[in-house]
DNA sequence: TATACGTGGAA
DNA sequence: TTTCCAAGTAT
């Protein structure tokens, strides 16, 4: 049941639409998928070198599922949110495994698959197969929130339900995929979060904020709370050879499975960390040189990172293991690091005064 | 239901 | 400089 919402859109898309993205090429449910995932509160831009270097890497579902965890790691380094990559790369054998390497069509089956939710679900039912599904994304619950001009913040389950809602309703029966990927355009591109651009919107006709002049009172935003400041050490252990120590961060929490440089307790003090260093590693540190540290902003506190670096002056017999590794500086990075460690290794550290 | 989970661009 | 938030999901 196609409403004049969809016909204005889909009229708007076929001349302002983006239908040139890298996953618009050589369409399966693959390639829709791993988009899918790399966009989840992530925009176009940053996604599009990402998803180049990863479908020449892993071409097929067999390809992810086959390769170390690793692999799938290294090249989502910089990308963020890497329980997606983890997640991904489980959903891979899954499909492998459960459904024979062929994506199922039906959305409660996708959902089944580990970091596919209801939006993306939806998303690859529309865009890889053509058949009818609603998503409801950052774009679509913008549009939608001023269409309609829903109160609140999308955040709130009465708020999203009502969304949800709404968004069923738009939703066509033909030519869905064009449909949903006019729709997240028109808010990519038109009405965007800040100075919605109206007079080119296609359905700024029926658009009730629109009405009332109110375009930038909805979507509600989000209640803002203070983020907490915690703080960490980051060590720099680096042998005679000039290679440095390596670990790999918990599976859970933030940067779970990444390499990254070993982490101290902060309640240490600074005249400690050779000894806490020697327990861990079993080898003789020196002094300890404090390198200028940064405040790295997270979705939710702020992180103080302060480096330090130790010499190793024992020999460094460690055998590498899968939860340490000696390398030096240009292996180091060839790993999955987090961004800010992958620049604290990048740019040349500078003393700081103690 | 609320929170954890990254990064870079925009304002 | 700081805040906001972008093709959300898992717990």
């Amino acid at each position: 049941m196609t409403d004049r919402f969809a016909d204005k859109l889909l009229t708007w898309y076929d001349q302002h639409g983006r239908h040139d993205l890298p996953w618009h090429h050589d369409r399966n449910a693959y390639r829709v998928w791993v988009s899918e995932i790399m966009l989840q509160q992530t925009q176009v831009t940053t996604v599009i070198p990402y998803f180049e270097a990863f479908m020449a890497r892993f071409p097929t579902v067999h390809d992810l599922a086959n390769a170390p965890v690793d692999d799938v790691l290294s090249h989502w380094s910089g990308l963020g949110y890497y329980a997606r990559a983890r997640n991904l790369h489980k959903a891979a054998q899954q499909v492998v495994e459960e459904f024979d390497g062929e994506f199922p069509k039906d959305q409660e089956q996708l959902e089944s698959l580990t970091g596919i939710g209801r939006s993306t679900a939806a998303a690859i039912i529309a865009q890889a197969f053509g058949k009818r599904a609603t998503i409801l994304d950052g774009n679509v619950k913008r549009v939608l929130a001023r269409y309609h001009a829903v109160p609140g913040w999308t955040g709130q389950t009465a708020v999203l339900n009502r969304l949800w809602e709404h968004a069923e309703e738009h939703t066509p029966d033909e030519r869905v995929r064009d449909y949903t990927q006019a729709i997240m355009d028109l808010g990519a591109t038109v009405c965007t979060r800040t100075r919605p651009d109206c007079e080119t919107c296609p359905v700024s006709g029926g658009c009730r904020a629109y009405a009332l002049g109110e375009t930038t009172l909805y979507p509600g935003s989000k209640p803002k709370k203070a983020k907490p400041e915690k703080t960490t050490w980051m060590v720099i252990l680096e042998d005679s050879d000039g290679r440095i120590l390596l670990e790999r961060r918990p599976p859970s929490g933030i940067w779970g499975g990444l390499w990254s440089l070993p982490e101290l307790d902060p309640a240490y003090g600074p005249e400690e960390l050779s000894e806490a260093c020697e327990q861990r590693l079993g080898m003789s540190c020196g002094d300890p040189e404090l390198v200028s540290g940064f405040r790295h902003t997270f979705s939710h506190y702020h992180l103080h990172i302060q480096p330090a670096r130790l010499p190793v002056t024992g020999s460094t017999k460690v055998a590498d293991t899968a939860q340490q590794r000696w390398l030096h500086r240009d292996e180091a990075l060839a790993l999955g690091l987090p961004a800010p460690i992958r620049s604290l290794l990048t740019e040349p550290e500078q003393a700081a005064l103690l």
